[in-house]
DNA sequence: TATTGTTATACTCTATAACTATA
DNA sequence: TATAGTTATAGAGTATAACAATA
Protein backbone atom coordinates (compact mmCIF):
# COMPACT_ATOMS: atom_id res chain seq x y z
CA UNK A 1 0.00 0.00 0.00
CA UNK A 2 1.42 3.31 -0.91
CA UNK A 3 1.53 6.29 1.55
CA UNK A 4 -0.53 7.78 -0.33
CA UNK A 5 -3.52 5.80 0.07
CA UNK A 6 -2.46 4.27 3.53
CA UNK A 7 -5.66 4.83 5.46
CA UNK A 8 -6.02 8.33 7.36
CA UNK A 9 -5.28 8.14 10.85
CA UNK A 10 -7.40 8.71 13.85
CA UNK A 11 -7.25 12.82 13.90
CA UNK A 12 -7.29 12.93 10.46
CA UNK A 13 -10.69 11.31 10.10
CA UNK A 14 -11.96 13.14 13.15
CA UNK A 15 -11.15 16.30 11.38
CA UNK A 16 -12.78 15.55 8.01
CA UNK A 17 -15.78 13.48 9.00
CA UNK A 18 -16.04 16.71 11.04
CA UNK A 19 -15.82 19.61 8.60
CA UNK A 20 -18.04 17.44 6.28
CA UNK A 21 -20.12 17.41 8.90
CA UNK A 22 -20.04 20.87 10.16
CA UNK A 23 -20.29 22.49 6.84
CA UNK A 24 -22.98 20.35 5.51
CA UNK A 25 -25.51 21.40 8.71
CA UNK A 26 -24.04 25.15 8.23
CA UNK A 27 -24.88 24.79 4.60
CA UNK A 28 -28.49 23.26 4.82
CA UNK A 29 -29.46 25.97 7.64
CA UNK A 30 -28.15 28.53 5.58
CA UNK A 31 -29.64 27.57 2.51
CA UNK A 32 -33.26 26.83 4.37
CA UNK A 33 -32.99 30.44 5.76
CA UNK A 34 -31.87 31.91 2.43
CA UNK A 35 -35.15 30.19 0.98
CA UNK A 36 -37.13 31.24 3.64
CA UNK A 37 -36.39 35.37 3.71
CA UNK A 38 -35.46 36.33 0.73
CA UNK A 39 -36.39 32.87 -1.61
CA UNK A 40 -32.92 32.68 -2.48
CA UNK A 41 -30.92 29.57 -3.43
CA UNK A 42 -27.38 29.90 -2.18
CA UNK A 43 -26.14 30.47 -5.82
CA UNK A 44 -27.93 33.08 -6.09
CA UNK A 45 -27.64 34.76 -3.16
CA UNK A 46 -23.32 34.09 -3.68
CA UNK A 47 -24.19 36.21 -6.94
CA UNK A 48 -26.14 38.82 -5.18
CA UNK A 49 -23.15 39.08 -2.78
CA UNK A 50 -19.76 39.19 -4.92
CA UNK A 51 -21.87 41.84 -7.18
CA UNK A 52 -22.49 44.19 -4.33
CA UNK A 53 -18.87 43.81 -3.26
CA UNK A 54 -18.03 44.27 -6.65
CA UNK A 55 -16.48 47.86 -7.73
CA UNK A 56 -19.81 49.59 -8.72
CA UNK A 57 -21.73 46.23 -8.16
CA UNK A 58 -20.83 45.01 -11.93
CA UNK A 59 -19.08 41.79 -13.28
CA UNK A 60 -18.59 40.29 -16.71
CA UNK A 61 -20.29 36.78 -16.45
CA UNK A 62 -16.70 34.84 -17.01
CA UNK A 63 -15.78 36.59 -13.40
CA UNK A 64 -19.01 35.45 -11.79
CA UNK A 65 -18.49 31.75 -13.29
CA UNK A 66 -14.97 31.55 -11.67
CA UNK A 67 -16.20 32.68 -8.18
CA UNK A 68 -19.07 30.70 -8.02
CA UNK A 69 -17.38 27.35 -9.98
CA UNK A 70 -20.98 26.44 -11.73
CA UNK A 71 -21.20 25.92 -15.53
CA UNK A 72 -21.42 28.76 -17.64
CA UNK A 73 -25.14 27.26 -18.29
CA UNK A 74 -25.57 27.16 -14.62
CA UNK A 75 -24.79 30.60 -14.45
CA UNK A 76 -26.92 32.00 -16.92
CA UNK A 77 -29.99 29.87 -15.57
CA UNK A 78 -29.57 31.42 -12.46
CA UNK A 79 -28.87 35.03 -13.48
CA UNK A 80 -31.96 34.62 -15.74
CA UNK A 81 -33.65 33.71 -12.50
CA UNK A 82 -32.24 36.99 -10.51
CA UNK A 83 -32.95 38.87 -13.77
CA UNK A 84 -36.62 38.39 -13.66
CA UNK A 85 -36.93 39.49 -10.56
CA UNK A 86 -35.31 42.85 -11.38
CA UNK A 87 -32.54 42.40 -9.01
CA UNK A 88 -29.93 42.39 -11.20
CA UNK A 89 -29.61 43.60 -14.93
CA UNK A 90 -27.60 41.96 -17.95
CA UNK A 91 -25.94 44.11 -20.83
CA UNK A 92 -23.85 43.74 -23.39
CA UNK A 93 -19.95 45.10 -22.17
CA UNK A 94 -18.86 48.30 -24.36
CA UNK A 95 -15.39 47.15 -24.70
CA UNK A 96 -15.79 43.50 -25.72
CA UNK A 97 -19.08 42.68 -27.31
CA UNK A 98 -18.86 39.12 -26.46
CA UNK A 99 -18.73 39.77 -22.92
CA UNK A 100 -21.82 40.21 -20.83
CA UNK A 101 -22.06 42.90 -17.52
CA UNK A 102 -24.01 41.70 -14.62
CA UNK A 103 -25.26 44.41 -12.15
CA UNK A 104 -26.59 44.38 -8.69
CA UNK A 105 -30.12 46.78 -9.00
CA UNK A 106 -31.42 48.94 -6.09
CA UNK A 107 -33.39 46.06 -5.29
CA UNK A 108 -31.04 43.59 -5.34
CA UNK A 109 -29.02 45.19 -2.79
CA UNK A 110 -32.19 46.03 -1.16
CA UNK A 111 -33.08 42.14 -0.79
CA UNK A 112 -29.14 41.80 0.36
CA UNK A 113 -29.62 44.17 2.81
CA UNK A 114 -33.25 42.19 4.45
CA UNK A 115 -31.21 38.76 4.33
CA UNK A 116 -28.28 39.26 5.65
CA UNK A 117 -29.16 40.32 9.69
CA UNK A 118 -30.89 36.62 9.25
CA UNK A 119 -27.80 35.48 7.73
CA UNK A 120 -25.25 36.22 10.65
CA UNK A 121 -27.92 35.34 13.03
CA UNK A 122 -27.22 31.71 11.26
CA UNK A 123 -24.24 31.65 11.04
CA UNK A 124 -23.26 33.05 14.46
CA UNK A 125 -26.18 30.73 16.39
CA UNK A 126 -24.12 27.45 14.55
CA UNK A 127 -20.97 28.77 13.97
CA UNK A 128 -19.62 30.77 16.46
CA UNK A 129 -21.79 30.20 19.67
CA UNK A 130 -19.86 27.37 20.15
CA UNK A 131 -16.29 29.25 19.82
CA UNK A 132 -13.94 31.79 21.72
CA UNK A 133 -11.68 34.15 19.98
CA UNK A 134 -9.02 32.27 19.91
CA UNK A 135 -10.68 29.04 18.29
CA UNK A 136 -12.16 31.30 15.74
CA UNK A 137 -8.73 32.84 15.01
CA UNK A 138 -7.36 29.19 14.73
CA UNK A 139 -9.52 27.84 12.29
CA UNK A 140 -9.36 30.95 10.11
CA UNK A 141 -5.61 30.39 10.16
CA UNK A 142 -5.36 26.80 9.59
CA UNK A 143 -8.51 26.96 6.83
CA UNK A 144 -7.10 29.64 5.07
CA UNK A 145 -3.77 27.72 4.75
CA UNK A 146 -5.70 24.78 3.33
CA UNK A 147 -8.22 26.87 0.58
CA UNK A 148 -4.60 28.58 -0.58
CA UNK A 149 -3.43 25.16 -1.13
CA UNK A 150 -6.36 24.02 -3.09
CA UNK A 151 -6.22 26.75 -4.89
CA UNK A 152 -2.24 26.75 -5.86
CA UNK A 153 -3.39 23.11 -6.99
CA UNK A 154 -3.54 22.08 -10.48
CA UNK A 155 -7.37 22.59 -11.76
CA UNK A 156 -8.26 19.19 -10.99
CA UNK A 157 -6.79 16.28 -12.79
CA UNK A 158 -7.00 18.34 -16.37
CA UNK A 159 -10.18 17.55 -17.01
CA UNK A 160 -11.11 15.68 -20.16
CA UNK A 161 -10.75 17.74 -23.28
CA UNK A 162 -13.42 16.41 -24.74
CA UNK A 163 -16.11 14.03 -24.37
CA UNK A 164 -15.49 10.64 -26.34
CA UNK A 165 -17.97 10.80 -29.27
CA UNK A 166 -19.91 8.11 -29.51
CA UNK A 167 -20.04 7.52 -33.34
CA UNK B 1 -28.95 46.51 15.61
CA UNK B 2 -28.78 43.55 18.08
CA UNK B 3 -25.94 41.64 18.77
CA UNK B 4 -27.39 38.74 17.58
CA UNK B 5 -26.95 41.05 13.95
CA UNK B 6 -24.15 42.54 14.18
CA UNK B 7 -21.28 42.25 11.35
CA UNK B 8 -19.20 39.35 12.20
CA UNK B 9 -16.03 40.30 12.27
CA UNK B 10 -13.09 40.27 10.47
CA UNK B 11 -11.42 37.44 11.84
CA UNK B 12 -15.11 35.44 12.09
CA UNK B 13 -15.60 36.37 8.79
CA UNK B 14 -12.40 34.58 7.36
CA UNK B 15 -13.56 31.64 9.23
CA UNK B 16 -17.19 31.31 8.06
CA UNK B 17 -15.72 32.02 4.16
CA UNK B 18 -12.47 29.59 4.53
CA UNK B 19 -15.03 26.86 5.86
CA UNK B 20 -17.03 26.98 3.31
CA UNK B 21 -15.13 27.36 0.47
CA UNK B 22 -13.01 24.28 1.51
CA UNK B 23 -15.20 22.32 2.32
CA UNK B 24 -17.26 23.37 -1.13
CA UNK B 25 -14.10 22.48 -3.03
CA UNK B 26 -13.22 19.32 -1.58
CA UNK B 27 -16.62 17.83 -1.79
CA UNK B 28 -16.72 18.72 -5.47
CA UNK B 29 -13.25 16.77 -5.48
CA UNK B 30 -14.89 13.69 -3.79
CA UNK B 31 -18.15 14.00 -5.75
CA UNK B 32 -15.95 14.20 -8.77
CA UNK B 33 -14.10 11.02 -8.08
CA UNK B 34 -16.54 8.63 -7.04
CA UNK B 35 -18.64 9.12 -9.49
CA UNK B 36 -15.87 8.67 -11.99
CA UNK B 37 -14.32 5.84 -9.93
CA UNK B 38 -17.14 3.81 -8.76
CA UNK B 39 -20.15 5.29 -10.52
CA UNK B 40 -21.50 6.60 -7.13
CA UNK B 41 -22.99 9.96 -5.50
CA UNK B 42 -21.77 11.17 -2.17
CA UNK B 43 -25.09 10.14 -0.39
CA UNK B 44 -24.77 6.67 -1.55
CA UNK B 45 -20.73 6.55 -0.77
CA UNK B 46 -21.84 7.21 2.74
CA UNK B 47 -24.87 4.82 2.84
CA UNK B 48 -22.21 2.02 2.28
CA UNK B 49 -19.91 3.50 4.28
CA UNK B 50 -22.48 3.27 7.50
CA UNK B 51 -23.21 0.06 6.17
CA UNK B 52 -19.91 -1.16 6.11
CA UNK B 53 -19.25 -0.04 9.47
CA UNK B 54 -22.76 -1.31 10.88
CA UNK B 55 -22.31 -4.57 12.89
CA UNK B 56 -23.08 -7.16 10.31
CA UNK B 57 -23.03 -4.35 7.40
CA UNK B 58 -26.59 -3.79 8.40
CA UNK B 59 -29.14 -1.01 9.74
CA UNK B 60 -32.83 -0.10 9.96
CA UNK B 61 -33.59 2.42 7.12
CA UNK B 62 -34.88 5.07 9.91
CA UNK B 63 -31.05 4.61 11.52
CA UNK B 64 -29.64 5.70 7.77
CA UNK B 65 -31.95 8.53 7.31
CA UNK B 66 -31.16 9.87 10.18
CA UNK B 67 -27.69 9.87 9.37
CA UNK B 68 -27.53 11.26 6.30
CA UNK B 69 -29.72 13.82 6.72
CA UNK B 70 -32.13 13.81 4.03
CA UNK B 71 -35.76 12.74 3.69
CA UNK B 72 -37.28 9.43 3.68
CA UNK B 73 -38.43 9.08 0.05
CA UNK B 74 -34.91 10.14 -0.77
CA UNK B 75 -33.73 7.94 1.09
CA UNK B 76 -35.70 5.20 -0.77
CA UNK B 77 -34.66 6.50 -4.03
CA UNK B 78 -30.94 6.09 -3.22
CA UNK B 79 -31.49 2.71 -1.95
CA UNK B 80 -33.22 1.80 -4.80
CA UNK B 81 -30.46 2.60 -7.06
CA UNK B 82 -28.17 0.91 -4.94
CA UNK B 83 -30.16 -2.11 -4.49
CA UNK B 84 -30.56 -2.54 -8.05
CA UNK B 85 -26.98 -2.51 -8.72
CA UNK B 86 -26.88 -4.98 -6.11
CA UNK B 87 -24.57 -3.23 -3.90
CA UNK B 88 -27.49 -3.75 -0.99
CA UNK B 89 -30.35 -5.33 -0.11
CA UNK B 90 -33.31 -4.52 1.56
CA UNK B 91 -35.49 -7.11 3.48
CA UNK B 92 -38.37 -6.94 6.41
CA UNK B 93 -36.90 -7.08 9.72
CA UNK B 94 -37.98 -9.88 11.93
CA UNK B 95 -38.89 -8.12 15.06
CA UNK B 96 -40.83 -5.27 13.84
CA UNK B 97 -42.75 -6.03 10.37
CA UNK B 98 -43.12 -2.09 9.69
CA UNK B 99 -38.94 -1.86 9.73
CA UNK B 100 -36.71 -2.85 6.64
CA UNK B 101 -33.30 -3.98 6.88
CA UNK B 102 -30.80 -2.66 4.44
CA UNK B 103 -27.67 -5.07 4.22
CA UNK B 104 -24.24 -4.20 2.47
CA UNK B 105 -23.20 -7.21 -0.16
CA UNK B 106 -20.40 -8.66 -0.80
CA UNK B 107 -19.85 -6.56 -4.25
CA UNK B 108 -21.13 -3.02 -1.71
CA UNK B 109 -17.92 -3.96 0.40
CA UNK B 110 -16.10 -4.68 -2.97
CA UNK B 111 -17.09 -1.13 -4.48
CA UNK B 112 -15.93 0.16 -1.18
CA UNK B 113 -12.76 -1.36 -1.19
CA UNK B 114 -11.85 -0.45 -4.85
CA UNK B 115 -12.98 3.28 -4.08
CA UNK B 116 -11.77 4.06 -1.11
CA UNK B 117 -7.67 4.30 -1.69
CA UNK B 118 -8.69 7.00 -4.18
CA UNK B 119 -11.13 8.88 -2.02
CA UNK B 120 -8.31 8.99 0.52
CA UNK B 121 -5.67 10.25 -1.63
CA UNK B 122 -8.18 12.95 -2.84
CA UNK B 123 -8.46 14.10 0.85
CA UNK B 124 -5.23 13.85 1.36
CA UNK B 125 -3.79 15.53 -1.34
CA UNK B 126 -6.62 18.52 -1.01
CA UNK B 127 -7.00 18.62 2.90
CA UNK B 128 -4.21 16.95 4.33
CA UNK B 129 -0.90 18.07 2.57
CA UNK B 130 -1.00 21.47 3.48
CA UNK B 131 -1.67 20.59 7.28
CA UNK B 132 0.53 19.60 10.01
CA UNK B 133 -0.12 17.18 13.08
CA UNK B 134 -0.67 19.74 15.26
CA UNK B 135 -2.95 21.20 13.02
CA UNK B 136 -5.24 18.54 12.40
CA UNK B 137 -5.56 18.07 16.01
CA UNK B 138 -6.55 21.26 16.13
CA UNK B 139 -8.91 21.69 13.35
CA UNK B 140 -10.71 18.51 14.67
CA UNK B 141 -10.74 19.48 18.36
CA UNK B 142 -12.45 23.07 16.75
CA UNK B 143 -14.62 21.45 14.31
CA UNK B 144 -16.03 18.61 16.53
CA UNK B 145 -16.73 21.46 19.39
CA UNK B 146 -18.69 22.99 16.83
CA UNK B 147 -20.49 19.64 15.56
CA UNK B 148 -21.47 18.89 18.81
CA UNK B 149 -23.01 22.48 19.40
CA UNK B 150 -25.11 21.98 16.03
CA UNK B 151 -26.26 18.30 16.78
CA UNK B 152 -27.66 19.35 20.84
CA UNK B 153 -29.32 23.06 18.88
CA UNK B 154 -32.92 22.59 18.94
CA UNK B 155 -34.19 20.82 15.46
CA UNK B 156 -34.46 24.37 13.46
CA UNK B 157 -36.75 26.91 14.50
CA UNK B 158 -40.15 24.72 13.98
CA UNK B 159 -40.54 24.06 9.93
CA UNK B 160 -43.53 25.35 8.59
CA UNK B 161 -46.71 23.26 8.95
CA UNK B 162 -47.92 23.35 5.28
CA UNK B 163 -47.19 24.89 1.95
CA UNK B 164 -49.82 27.26 1.26
CA UNK B 165 -52.10 26.32 -1.35
CA UNK B 166 -52.61 27.48 -4.63
CA UNK B 167 -56.24 27.52 -5.17
C1' DT C 1 -9.48 29.55 -34.10
C1' DA C 2 -10.54 30.78 -29.47
C1' DT C 3 -13.63 33.05 -26.36
C1' DT C 4 -18.20 34.60 -24.41
C1' DG C 5 -22.57 33.56 -23.52
C1' DT C 6 -27.17 31.35 -24.48
C1' DT C 7 -30.26 27.62 -25.50
C1' DA C 8 -32.04 22.97 -25.77
C1' DT C 9 -32.17 18.96 -23.53
C1' DA C 10 -31.79 15.31 -20.49
C1' DC C 11 -30.87 13.73 -16.06
C1' DT C 12 -30.20 13.59 -11.01
C1' DC C 13 -31.68 14.70 -6.82
C1' DT C 14 -34.80 16.35 -3.32
C1' DA C 15 -39.16 17.24 -1.07
C1' DT C 16 -44.17 16.97 -0.29
C1' DA C 17 -48.17 14.56 0.13
C1' DA C 18 -50.86 10.60 -0.24
C1' DC C 19 -50.87 5.91 0.68
C1' DT C 20 -50.19 1.12 2.88
C1' DA C 21 -48.98 -1.64 6.68
C1' DT C 22 -47.88 -2.56 11.10
C1' DA C 23 -47.47 -1.27 16.33
C1' DT D 1 -52.85 7.19 16.75
C1' DA D 2 -48.18 6.95 15.71
C1' DT D 3 -44.48 4.89 13.23
C1' DA D 4 -41.93 2.76 8.99
C1' DG D 5 -41.51 2.86 4.46
C1' DT D 6 -42.95 3.46 -0.47
C1' DT D 7 -44.84 5.83 -4.35
C1' DA D 8 -46.33 9.52 -7.23
C1' DT D 9 -45.25 13.70 -8.61
C1' DA D 10 -43.46 17.92 -9.28
C1' DG D 11 -39.72 21.25 -9.12
C1' DA D 12 -35.02 22.94 -8.75
C1' DG D 13 -30.52 22.60 -10.26
C1' DT D 14 -26.75 20.97 -13.04
C1' DA D 15 -24.15 19.53 -16.99
C1' DT D 16 -23.38 18.58 -21.88
C1' DA D 17 -23.52 19.74 -26.40
C1' DA D 18 -24.85 22.55 -30.11
C1' DC D 19 -25.16 27.10 -31.39
C1' DA D 20 -24.33 32.21 -32.52
C1' DA D 21 -21.57 36.14 -32.27
C1' DT D 22 -17.38 38.50 -31.59
C1' DA D 23 -12.14 38.74 -31.05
Amino acid sequence: MSPETAPLDAEQLAAYFALMEVSTLLQHAVDEHLRADGDLSNVQFQILMRLSGAPEGRLRMTDLADGVVYSRSGLTYQAGLLEQRGLITRSPAPDDERSVIVAVTGAGRDLIARVLPGHIRVVRRLLFDSLQATDVEVLGAVLGRVRDHMRAAPPRSARPRTRRAKP
